[in-house]
DNA sequence: AACTGACGCAACCGCAAAGTC
DNA sequence: AGACTTTGCGGTTGCGTCAGT
């Protein structure tokens, strides 16, 4: 597939994936991770070239992604996301979880580019005037259940803070990510911060205290089932919109061990 | 049934940014 | 500071599938 092959004079191997192939490369990511791609498929025995392995973990295998076709709600939001972020791809996936940014790409260019430019030949004089930034907004909050991860509503958006834990459930088969109310402090975090996320990790396994934006109330943000004896990742992501415009987005991956003990959080 | 053209999608490449020595 | 390596991103390609003829 694609252009003449840069490994191949490597004797690595090319074109598409055998289910052999896709399973040696997640069970040795699930056991070991992926720290350097380059090294990880003479690691575990593949007859591939790092870049391969990684487009196909992130494309494919990894465990978070949707499979299935865009929802009507996912397509708008992906053209209102490239009205205001171009072709960031990688961007526009950051907030569409479990899409891949080569599926949002895809979809774009067989379907949805196509479909506004049908839409702008036959509405071209009837435009919105408000900018595409507030659209985006205003789709998120207005309609949160249109996406599989929790939505702040516009009312509480800038208000405070929330407290967000991750804990296993007393009966140990469920991670639950929950959210508490906090007042707006100056503890408010900042994501670049290696301080912040080194705190985190080092906290026990059982719970994890984070600092996040408000995004909900009491509640259970979400609940992950655990498979006793597999090792699952779970992605998790959230974003809010403050008042002044800013957005915030975060994503939250929890990592279960053999046995279903939870490695929490991995960020 | 056979052919053909359009479309969808997985996978590749080149390049730039980030990281390391 | 600069060279080298690794990672991530966006653009592009071509195989497989399917509808139309």
């Amino acid at each position: 597939m694609g252009r003449a092959p840069c490994c191949e004079k490597m004797g690595l191997k090319k074109g598409p994936w055998t289910s052999e192939e896709d399973q040696i490369l997640t069970s040795f990511i699930h056991k070991y991770g992926h720290g350097n791609w380059r090294a990880l498929p003479k690691q575990a025995g593949l007859l591939r070239c790092g870049k391969s392995c990684r487009l196909r973990w992130i494309n494919y295998l990894r465990p978070d992604i949707k499979r299935g076709n865009f929802t009507r709600e996912e397509e708008e939001a992906i053209i209102k996301l490239h009205e205001m972020l171009g072709n960031r791809w990688s961007a526009i996936a950051a907030r569409l979880p479990g899409r891949t940014d080569n599926e949002i790409k895809n979809v774009w260019h067989t379907h949805l580019k196509k479909r506004l430019k049908d839409h702008t030949t036959t509405t071209s004089s009837t435009r919105s005037s408000s900018n595409s930034t507030s659209n985006v907004t205003s789709q998120f909050v207005d309609e949160p259940e249109n996406l599989n991860y929790p939505q702040p509503s516009s009312s509480d958006v800038s208000s405070s803070l929330t407290k967000v834990s991750a804990a296993l459930s007393t009966d140990q088969d469920t991670i639950v990510v929950k959210g508490e109310n906090m007042e707006l402090s100056e503890t408010f975090p900042d994501i670049d911060d290696d301080s912040f996320w080194s705190e985190a990790l080092s906290t026990d396994n059982s719970s994890v205290p984070l600092q996040f934006p408000k995004a909900s109330n009491d509640e259970p943000i979400s609940e992950f089932p655990i498979t006793k004896n597999d090792s699952e990742e779970f992605g998790f992501s959230f974003g809010l919109n403050m008042d002044d415009g800013m957005e915030f987005w975060y994503d939250l991956f929890i990592r279960t061990g053999h046995g279903g003990t939870p490695e929490l959080p991995e960020f």
